[in-house]
DNA sequence: TATTTCACG
DNA sequence: ACGTACGTGAAATAT
């Protein structure tokens, strides 16, 4: 049995990989779907080989003999992709990890590698399997080497192997003949450019019968298509160049040593590190298991005794530092029924051998177990969990000041990712993969762990990025009130919400029937794509198409598409009626409580700019704009002798824009106060303050709007149904007027770009991997994203600095009225009747002096005995 | 599970 | 030539 070598052609199968599969980013936003099938190729090659010897051959980025060579033919090669060609190195590096020899050499391409190394190891009687997945290699086959040249068809690859023998099948040419082929037929994809007029057929023709064009070029007058004939008369140089371009060099010049490609283990613990990082989950169960992690779980230690316990809970008390968790007994119960679960246990880490599971049960009672974890949280130098707010549920924290939730702190360190779990966390922070199948106990105990041991290191990092006061001075305060927000809920009135459902109903029912009659049939009008046929097709409604899978029926398309067909306005009436049924009157009333009361989730860590949610249901989309919708405010109702109290910023976002740039045009706007819109367009438009037209304000308000947004003449143009040169005019005028606007916001989207990331006010950082990107519509997002995030961004952490403040008060106070709703710009607040003007003073001066910006920052505030009246 | 639509700031 | 406004969540239908 020969030995055997395997040859990598690097950059061609990273290229295979890069477009062959979905773009993939792990959490620095570096992409890594080249790398990922690159490495999926390579493992399945090696299964399938079980080589004794393997190289990776890579192109040196400058530019080489023969692409100087076609340099000057005709242009140069188009650029690499950002997203691969950040790549690049990363997999050289991961390559070197794993102990795999890598070549590349500044003279030669990886094809003049490949195909001399391949020789060189045919000479020594060593087996020899190149794989790339250019075809330009195939003229290297001989009885000993193959070609491999890997395909992915439906996500699975695989690959087809060409021996000399093999190639003469396929191609009717054998390996040597297949360059001459190349000559004649040129390949774009390698850029030789052939001889013109000769494709694929012609050229096997001519190689098959003279096998070289030399020999075809000696014979030139007998050749067979005349045409053939003349385009190599003519173009001789071309075809002697092409064949110059298409020959791989197999005597090279260059180092080698064969002992240094030999095949060890190459799942080494290096290895192993970056494709941690690298987030190739699924490519870690290759490793052994043999991790670091083991010797963690050696020091896991399952309590169900009350004295074991207590002791271990005492000594918690005295730590520095406490990772703690709650566990359910899930097991117990359908998992529909997850959150009735009685408590289980808790989980308690105070040291790196001292991590417990403590169990509920016979000798420990629930409730004593939890208020000894209260003083614990009390006691301890430093209290970690994992969510916290959720944790609070179920125990009370008297302090504060030393609670740390990782939570939030792995949020504010990438807010891009959509979870935070101790698992998440111990992966990213602390290398340690849990396995997805280990018992529970050892599960409550590496959540503790983690909480325990990687606080230190969050806490570091936030401090690095300078995110330690935002973490500490906004984000933890700010958990404590929304988990009092959640706690108070806001009251419904349920009867009304049920009257307000039912006649939505029989509207609904009503236009159902004349849209049928209309269409003449009954279809689901809910249904985007059945409605699309009957307007677009039996209909025969002029525009149509949109979206991939088919037409859009969005009310945007169908209001400018057909204003004078009855049913549009009845579909769009209808669509509007069974939304608000739908998701307001049916949808809030599966949330009322007990007592009346509807309790939202307030997330503190989805959005990427720093902005709350609201979850189940959410109470920040409650309708407004439409008198219809806005309806449905009256039945959130304050409780008896309450009185509801709304107040919202003016225009929060642009006073914020007009701070962060320091323009002085718009902060002297600001300061003169009135009507902000109309001050821009007396200003844009050159036109006297009080001779404004309602339209000229209309425009300068979408223009103010589309500054925050990361203004595009198409998005501009799109708003206010004008053609994008008119909406560009707007935006050129806007920055005339404006020009500290315009500096600022080109400042940041540098910034940015230099950066990858961009900051609010008060520290808040949002990566913005898009920046990176080759593709433009994703640049372009990026670049307004940009824009947008530091604005946005500054406007939550004001609001978020307000709600702490406001809270803090009513509660110092003792004072009966309570925070009840937050909506981004605005807060709604249940007040007790004699506690009103208190409220008021309290509300307008927290959300006022919230952050002192060079403009003032205004709010509105409003009384009501429901919703609907207050705003 | 993904897509479309639409409610809000 | 590309095809967009920024940030969310819920419901319904299609796959």
């Amino acid at each position: 049995m020969n030995d055997k070598i395997v040859l990598i052609d690097g950059h061609s199968i990273l290229n295979r990989a890069f477009y062959g599969l979905p773009d993939l980013t792990n959490a620095d936003g570096l992409h890594t779907n080249a790398i990922y099938g690159f490495l999926t190729i390579m493992f399945k090659i090696l299964e399938e080989e079980k080589p004794d010897y393997l190289t990776v051959a890579f192109d040196v980025h400058a530019p080489t003999f023969r692409h100087k060579m076609y340099a000057e033919y005709k242009g140069t090669r188009k650029p690499m992709a950002e997203e691969l060609r950040q790549q690049v190195p990363v997999i050289k590096e991961v390559l070197q990890a794993m102990g795999i020899k890598t070549i590349e050499s500044a003279g030669l391409e990886a094809d003049d590698l490949l195909g001399t190394l391949s020789r060189r190891c045919e000479g020594q009687g060593i087996d020899v399997s190149v794989i790339s997945g250019d075809r330009d290699l195939l003229q290297l086959a001989t009885e000993h080497v193959k070609i491999r040249i890997p395909k992915t068809k439906q996500g699975r690859t695989e690959v087809e192997d060409y021996y000399a023998q093999d190639v003469k099948e396929r191609y009717q040419v054998t390996p040597v003949e297949f360059i001459d082929l190349k000559a004649l037929m040129g390949d774009t994809s390698d850029n030789i450019p052939g001889v013109p007029s000769i494709g694929e057929k012609t050229a096997t023709k001519i190689i098959t019968e003279y096998h070289s064009i030399e020999n075809a070029h000696e014979h030139v007058e007998e050749l067979k298509p005349p045409r053939a004939a003349k385009a190599l008369k003519e173009h001789w140089d071309m075809a002697v160049m092409s064949k110059k371009l298409a020959t791989i060099n197999v005597n090279a010049d260059f180092p080698y040593e064969l002992e240094e490609a030999r095949l060890g283990n190459i799942f080494t613990e290096e290895a192993y590190a970056y494709f941690q990082k690298l987030q190739f989950k699924n490519l870690l169960s290759k490793f052994d298991v043999t991790a670091p992690s083991n010797q963690v779980e050696s020091a896991f230690c399952e309590i169900k005794q009350q004295s074991a316990a207590e002791e271990a809970l005492a000594a918690a008390e005295k730590a520095a530092c406490v990772g703690a968790c709650i566990f359910k007994n899930t097991e117990d119960v359908l998992p529909l029924f997850a959150d009735q679960a009685e408590i289980g246990g808790i989980g308690l880490c105070f040291s790196e051998k001292d991590i417990y599971c403590i169990r509920t049960g016979q000798g420990i009672d629930a409730s004593w177990l939890l208020g000894r974890l209260e003083e614990v949280a009390e006691r301890a130098g430093r209290f970690v969990m994992f969510d916290l707010k959720q944790a609070l549920e179920h125990i009370k924290i008297r302090r504060m000041e030393n609670c740390f939730d990782a939570t939030v702190a792995a949020y504010l360190l990438n807010p891009l990712k959509s979870n935070y779990t101790y698992e998440d966390v111990a992966r990213e922070q602390l290398n340690i993969i849990i396995e997805e199948k280990t018992e529970n106990y050892v599960k409550v105990c590496y959540e503790a762990f983690t909480a325990y041991k990687a606080s230190g290191i969050l806490w570091e990092k936030l401090k690095e990025c300078q995110m330690d006061k935002l973490f500490a001075e906004i984000e933890m305060p700010l958990l404590f009130t929304l988990c009092d927000m959640e706690r108070n809920g806001v009251k419904v009135e349920a009867e009304a919400l049920k009257f307000y459902g039912d006649q939505l109903g029989t509207k609904i029912v009503e236009l159902e029937k004349e849209i049928y009659a209309d269409a003449g049939e009954t279809f689901n009008i809910n249904s985007p794509k059945q409605l699309g046929v009957i307007l677009f097709e039996n209909m025969k409604i002029p525009g149509g198409k949109k979206t991939k899978t088919g037409y859009s029926t969005a009310a945007d398309v169908l209001e400018k598409l057909a204003p004078d067909y009855p049913i549009i306005e009845k579909i769009l009436e209808y669509r509007q009626y069974s939304k608000l049924k739908s998701t307001y009157a049916d949808g809030l009333a599966n949330y009322i409580c007990e007592d009346g009361r509807i309790r939202s989730k307030f997330n503190q860590t989805i959005t990427a700019t720093g902005r709350i949610s609201s979850t189940e249901p959410n109470l920040q989309n409650i309708p407004i704009r439409m008198e219809l919708g806005r309806l449905i405010r009256k039945v959130f109702i304050p409780e008896e002798g309450y009185v509801f109290v709304d107040a919202d910023y003016s225009q929060i976002e642009l006073r914020v824009l007009a701070h962060c740039s320091g323009d002085s045009h718009l902060i002297d706007a600001y300061k003169e106060a009135k009507d902000i819109h109309r001050i821009t367009a007396s200003q844009v438009f050159h036109t006297p303050f009080e001779e404004v037209t309602d339209q000229q304000r209309r425009n300068a308000k979408a223009v103010n709007f589309g500054i925050v947004y990361g203004i595009s003449s198409f998005g501009l143009s799109q708003d206010l149904s004008i053609t994008r040169k008119e909406a560009a005019k707007y935006i050129e005028d806007y920055f005339k007027t404006y020009p500290g606007i315009k500096a600022f916001l080109d400042d940041t989207v540098k910034h940015a770009k230099e950066m990858g990331y961009v900051v609010t006010l008060f520290g808040r950082r949002r990566p913005v991997p898009e920046l990176a990107s080759s593709n433009f519509m994703q640049r372009s997002f990026g670049e307004r994203v940009a824009m947008n995030a530091p604005i946005q961004g500054t406007a939550a952490d004001i609001m978020k600095i307000a709600m702490i403040g406001v809270n803090r008060r009513l509660k110092e106070n003792q004072m009966k009225s309570r925070l009840v709703l937050q909506v981004h710009d605005e807060l709604l607040i249940e007040a007790y009747k004699p506690e009103l003007d208190d409220v008021k003073t309290i509300l307008r001066e927290e959300m006022e002096q919230a952050a002192s910006l060079d403009v003032p920052l205004e709010v509105d505030m409003h009384t009501g005995d429901n919703w609907y009246e207050a705003k």
